[in-house]
DNA sequence: TCTGGGGTCCTAGGACCC
DNA sequence: TCTGGGGTCCTAGGACCC
């Protein structure tokens, strides 16, 4: 037996941790540059405010009654730790699968005795972090994603609930569901299936999983195999090194200003220098990408994007800012209102078997020691006294790319100055 | 005026080889 | 009417996830 345990409406969970007010009212949590809506209270839910919404979409009475908050990755993050620490309490098998999900291994645990530990992992959960959970069990990732949708939607079960893969109950759920609700079966997917006479996750469970993986891919065979509650989906190694490292934002305003493209372009390729170094892994490629705002169709659009190959691998932002850079100076055009730049690391290998190369030298060894000492000052000075303490050039005042976020709380978790009290 | 960011896996198809 | 067969490697793009 495995178990999902998804936390509930995760941003704004971790908003009421903090601010108890919040509780009992729509509450929504805003993407980057509080664009739109990307974590919804039940409250706001329940006015029938859809994921992804963009903000300025909001009807009016909604809005009035609604509380918007832009979002504070790092606060999230911190309590996404502290809830997969309290995890790894009741399972040797916690695998992180998203800032606010794990899957956790019961194998070998008296069946029994599971439904119980659930609800000790709910309720503790919710008493060491302040975050409530759902808790899921079946005998496969994909049934278990369904048993804690229903652990969530369903009261009686308060929090938990467990799915056989056989059982009548488990047969009159999927009789009732759309395959789009099954992990793994998208929009695109169920168009397809429903011409073939597939729309319910019960049909789709009967269909004949080499007849699936002829039409589609192995991927959605493997479904059709853990909805009959054969375990085939393996999670990868959530720790294990990224083959590519992407960091890229939409601007704060759009801007055809050269300037503005190179230093949001020079701190995104400084960020996934730093990601790069944090796994100890050195790239040889660097592909850069600028693109116009897709949506605004009445503007002349542009995207483009060009791999810069280094000369050897390295993990030294100076290398690689300088890389990104000359990428960018092919890909600038005049007449455009740019709305985002980014950077994406390629040919990532780890840097303890990086390759000589022919032309190596004694000053190339002495200047990648150097290198190295240099960028892991860097990395502590930005560690220990916050980020961008130490940057490759400082940003200019009121720039067009950076972020607007203007309603995000405090980082309490992380930063002890963000922590005053405020009085009357 | 305005619409997120970061990642993976899989397949198809082209280039190339013998 | 016909113009091999099989293989590898690489890239672009689709689909999906949260």
């Amino acid at each position: 037996m495995i178990s999902l345990v998804d936390c509930n409406n995760f941003y704004v969970s971790c908003e009421r941790v903090f601010d108890p007010s919040l509780e009992g009212r729509p509450v929504g949590v805003l993407s980057n540059n509080d664009g739109c809506i990307v974590a919804r209270s039940n409250e706001l839910k329940a006015l029938g405010v859809e994921m992804g919404a963009a903000q300025h979409h909001l009807a009016p009475e909604i809005r009035r009654q609604t509380v918007l908050l832009s979002s504070n990755y790092a606060l999230y993050g911190d309590m996404s730790k502290r809830v997969t620490d309290v995890l790894a309490q009741f399972s040797p098998h916690v695998e992180p699968y998203s800032i606010d999900e794990s899957f956790v291994g019961f194998q070998g645990f008296d069946p029994d005795t599971l439904l119980e530990r659930g609800h000790q992992m709910r309720n503790t959960v919710r008493q060491w972090t302040g975050i409530p959970v759902s808790v899921g069990f079946a005998p496969t990732r994909v049934l278990a994603k369904l048993a804690n949708q229903v652990a969530k939607k369903v009261p009686a079960h308060e929090g938990v609930c467990r799915l056989e893969a056989d059982s009548h109950t488990t047969k009159t759920i999927l009789k009732q569901l759309p395959v789009t609700e099954i992990w793994g079966v998208a929009r695109r997917t169920a168009e397809r299936l429903k011409l073939m006479g597939i729309e319910s996750a019960w049909e789709f469970r009967q269909a004949d999983p080499k007849h699936i993986r002829s039409r589609f891919s192995v991927v959605q065979e493997r479904i059709v195999w853990e909805l009959r509650g054969q375990p085939v989906i393996r999670l990868d190694d959530m720790d294990a090194p990224k083959k590519q490292i992407m960091v890229s934002r939409s601007f704060g305003r759009v801007t055809n200003n050269p300037h503005d493209l190179r230093e949001a372009l020079r701190h995104h390729a400084a960020r996934a220098s730093e990601k790069l170094r944090l796994q100890r892994g050195v790239s040889s490629g660097i592909m850069v990408f600028v693109r116009t705002n897709p949506f605004r169709t009445d503007l002349p659009q542009y995207r483009n994007r060009i791999v810069v190959t280094l000369d050897r691998p390295t993990d030294d932002s100076r290398d690689i800012v300088a890389a990104a850079i000359e990428g960018l100076r092919h890909l600038w055009r005049k007449g455009y209102a740019f709305q985002k730049v980014g950077v994406m690391l390629l040919d990532i290998t780890p840097k303890a078997n990086r390759q000589l190369t022919l032309t190596e030298t004694p000053q190339c060894e002495l200047e990648s020691q150097r290198s190295e000492r240099l960028m892991a000052t860097v990395d502590k000075l930005n560690r220990e006294l916050g980020k961008g303490t130490v940057q490759l050039g400082l940003p200019r005042k009121g720039n067009a790319w950076s972020l607007r976020s203007e309603r995000r709380t405090p980082r309490y978790t992380t930063q002890w100055q963000e922590l005053v009290t405020v009085s009357a």
